[in-house]
This record gives C-alpha cells, sequence and structure tokens, in this order.
DNA sequence: GTCAAACTTCTTGTATACAGGATTTGACGA
DNA sequence: TCGTCAAATCCTGTATACAAGAAGTTTGAC
C-alpha cells in the first residue's frame, strides 16, 4: 500500500539543461570501473592500505559515485578491498599469515585440478597443455620474469579448464587473481623462474600419463613451494 | 516436507513506516536485507528463477531501492543471485551437473580441512569435536532429520576450525552454506543419517589418532556420497 | 603548554529523479 | 487464428540531493 508513485507526468518537470548526456554505450559502467581499479590493486598502483575515495574516484572515472560505489561492493566481495561502515574503503591489507593460508587452499585446489585433469582431459586438450608449456620455453631463462609470469598464468589456466569441473575452475583462477601479486614478486626470487619451469614439466608429463596421484602431488608441491618461497622473502625485508 | 525448521526471525524488520527522515541505528541498511534474502534463497522461499524486482523488495523493506541493489551485487558475487544486466536479477539455476562440481570442490576442501584438523588440533579442540559428534547421537535415529541437520552443521564447522586456517575455513562455510538446501534435501534419504553419523565417528577417530591420510579420506568420502546421493535422488524424479 | 569540548568540514549511506533499454500490449494484416 | 510491428509501460542503471556519522580544527579551561 501507498504505492510510491513514480509520477508519469510527460510534462517537463525538470530543466533539461543542467543534465549531462548520459554516455551510452556500454551495458553497464560499473562494469570497466571495477576491471581498472582491481588491475591497479593487484600491480600494486593502489597498495594496501590506501583510501579509495568515492568521490575522488567518481571524478576521475567522470561518473557519479553511484557505479564507483557497486564496484567497490564487488570488490569488498571478492576481498580485494575493505569496507569499513562509515569510513570509507581501503585497499584490503593481507598480513603473511592470511597469505600462507591462501597458498595454502590454491594448493589443494591446483592438485585437485591436476588430479581431475590426469583423469578427464583428452588428448587434444593435454597437446593443447604442452603447448602453453613449451611456449613458457624462451622465457624461463630468468631473462623477463614478466613474461614468464605471462605465460605461466596461461599455463595453469588451461590446466584448470583440464580438470572439465568449470566450479573448480572459477573458484581456482579467482584465487589465482587475487594470489597475483604476491605470485609475481615471488617470481623474482632467485632461481625460481627455472625451477618453476621444470616443475611445469613433471606436471605436464603426470598428466599427459594418466598419473592422477603424480599429477596432483606435483601440483601441490608446486604451488606450495610458492608460498613458502614468498614467506623466506617477506622474513628477508 | 520441506518444512521450514527455525527461521530464526528474519522479519521484524521492517517497522520502520511513517515517512521517518533518516533515523537510522544500524550501521548499514543493506546488511540485514542481504541476510534476509540469503536465508530465503537457501530455505527455498525463493525458488530458483525467480525475479528478484527492485522496487517490490524496497516496498517490502521499506527502504529505497540503493540498499536493495547493493545487497543484490553481494548475493551476485557469492554467486546465489544471476544478475542479467538491463533486464533484473533472479535466484541463481544450479543445475545438476554445477551442483556435482561443486559438491566435488567441498568434499576436497573439507578432506583438507579433516588432514589439517588431524595434523594441527589440540586435545582440547577434539574433544570439543567430539562432544559435537556425541550431541548428534540422540537424532541419529532418523527420526528428526531437521535436529541432524543442524547438529551435523554444527559438527563440520568446528572441524573448520580445527583446521587452524581462517581462510580455508572461510571459503569452506562460504560453500557450505551455498550447498546447504541440497544437503538437506539429501538427508531425507533413507537410512542417510545414520550413515552419515557413522562416518562422522570414523572421521573424529582418525584426527584424534593424528591420522592425516585415513581424516582426509574419510572426509572426502564423506561429503562425495552426499554429492552422490543427491544425483540419484535427482534421477529419482 | 596540554588536553578536551564544541564546531566545522568532509565523506559516506540512503532517497529520489530521470533516461533509455526491455517487455508487454494492442492493432493490423496475412 | 496467428504473427508482426509499433506504441505504451515497466524497470534498470546512473546521476543528484540530502542527512548523519567521522575526522579535522579551533577555542577555552586548567
Amino acid at each position: 500500500m501507498t504505492t510510491i508513485k513514480p509520477t508519469p507526468v510527460s510534462s517537463a518537470t525538470h530543466d533539461k539543461a543542467t543534465r549531462a548526456p548520459l554516455a551510452q554505450g556500454a551495458v553497464r559502467l560499473s562494469q570497466p570501473l571495477l576491471e581498472t581499479i582491481e588491475e591497479e590493486i593487484v600491480t600494486r598502483q593502489l597498495a594496501p592500505g590506501a583510501r579509495l575515495d568515492e568521490t575522488e574516484l567518481a571524478q576521475r572515472f567522470a561518473v557519479s559515485r553511484t557505479p564507483i560505489r557497486e564496484a567497490l561492493i564487488q570488490l569488498a566481495s571478492a576481498g580485494l578491498v575493505e569496507l569499513r561502515p562509515r569510513r570509507g574503503a581501503i585497499v584490503a591489507q593481507v598480513s603473511p599469515q592470511q597469505l600462507m593460508e591462501m597458498f595454502d587452499v590454491m594448493a589443494e585446489l591446483e592438485a585437485h585440478c591436476g588430479r581431475l585433469a590426469a583423469r578427464r582431459s583428452t588428448a587434444e586438450e593435454q597437446r593443447e597443455l604442452l603447448a602453453a608449456h613449451e611456449a613458457c620455453t624462451e622465457s624461463s631463462n630468468g631473462l623477463d620474469p614478466d613474461r614468464y609470469f605471462y605465460l605461466n598464468e596461461r599455463f595453469h589456466q588451461i590446466l584448470y579448464r583440464l580438470s572439465h569441473n568449470a566450479f573448480l575452475e572459477e573458484q581456482v583462477r579467482h584465487l589465482q587473481r587475487r594470489l597475483r601479486p604476491y605470485r609475481r614478486l615471488q617470481l623474482r626470487v632467485r632461481q625460481r623462474v627455472g625451477h618453476s619451469f621444470e616443475e611445469h614439466r613433471a606436471i605436464v608429463d603426470a598428466i599427459m600419463a594418466g598419473n592422477e596421484v603424480l599429477a596432483a602431488e606435483h601440483l601441490r608441491t608446486h604451488i606450495q613451494i610458492q608460498g613458502e618461497r614468498f614467506s623466506d622473502l617477506m622474513a628477508s625485508l
């Protein structure tokens, strides 16, 4: 009851002169915002603890606060920003402890991807994985860690797909994204790129051999090492 | 069947009435909304595929569309709601295929909880787990599945905590919540409650014995069975 | 000189207004 | 009767307005 009247009056109750023209085109304004902000958090352009002022972001992206808020809420759901009631949003601060925990879960999920991939992947899919692995070759000498990082990420994403479990793939990709800045950092550790490449080789072999146990074990170790290396890195600072 | 068990309040919130300016006590208006809607989705009061009209919800909760939208965005991030651009929100439809995939991931995560619990839990924590298990005794005869469901959920939640991995705990609790309606359904399968209880016994034993491998294996099976029973249930309809 | 209370300013949370895509309705023709 | 197209309506996405909490600043007392 007491229906809120939308007042569909067609007569001019507003002066259109002051109305800014809506920039239509994209279905959703908050989508590109979300991606841009996420990218900046992930690449550390926005450092952990940095305040995310809604008005400021709105001006920067030339939109109103509404889509900004929606993007921030989504980022908070993803764990990338922390929303403090009435006190604004900040880039989430992840403690080393939390990070270790996340790598631990990641190791389990990737191991399971490997197990399923060994069980279910087709010959063609395996060739795809092998190709992704071989694409890493030229950048595995440690001269171009950024390029290796990118190719490495692709390799893992293909692996996820080979699990033939879309939900698992989604979850693990999400976590991969959240851990991205730390993984990237960790790749700069001496010799890590070379070892990583070798580990991939063993993983591919196990999957192509259909050896579930070995595939899972190699992957678990592969990810756990990243967590450990990262913690070494932290300790050395 | 399908009796909604406890239904904790969840409907005494929209008493604001009167065109009050703003007087709010709660820090955030969207928080209780979120929880209420989530509860209704989980308990199937809002069936999969049901449209979630923003204006309608706004009227029902006596708030504006803004907090409703924010709640919907969060629900979409959690996977409970599907947001179709320009076409409104609907309760997410989960296919049997997806469900199987989710149970599969759940099995892995719980297995890992069990492994970590066996490795890290203290004697006192183990007593807590045992107590939670024994609390299930009286309702394990199958006469009161709803009560067993509740106690069973508590048992698992304690287990998650014993992993001493807060991130894992959070992730697995989240998934537990998402799978809740299906787990509940599945408990009505003949004999399932009794078997579930026995499986818990084996899990507790393995954890108290510090047997990581066995704890993980029992848990994996325990959850996988649920997925399989559910798929049997689907097939029989 | 330091601390605290009051005031000011800033920023968030919610409500409302409005534009344009999506859906429905209705008329017309095959 | 059914299908198609156009107009009307509904509803979402975004902008803007406004109230109240939080932070910052000034002033007053001890």
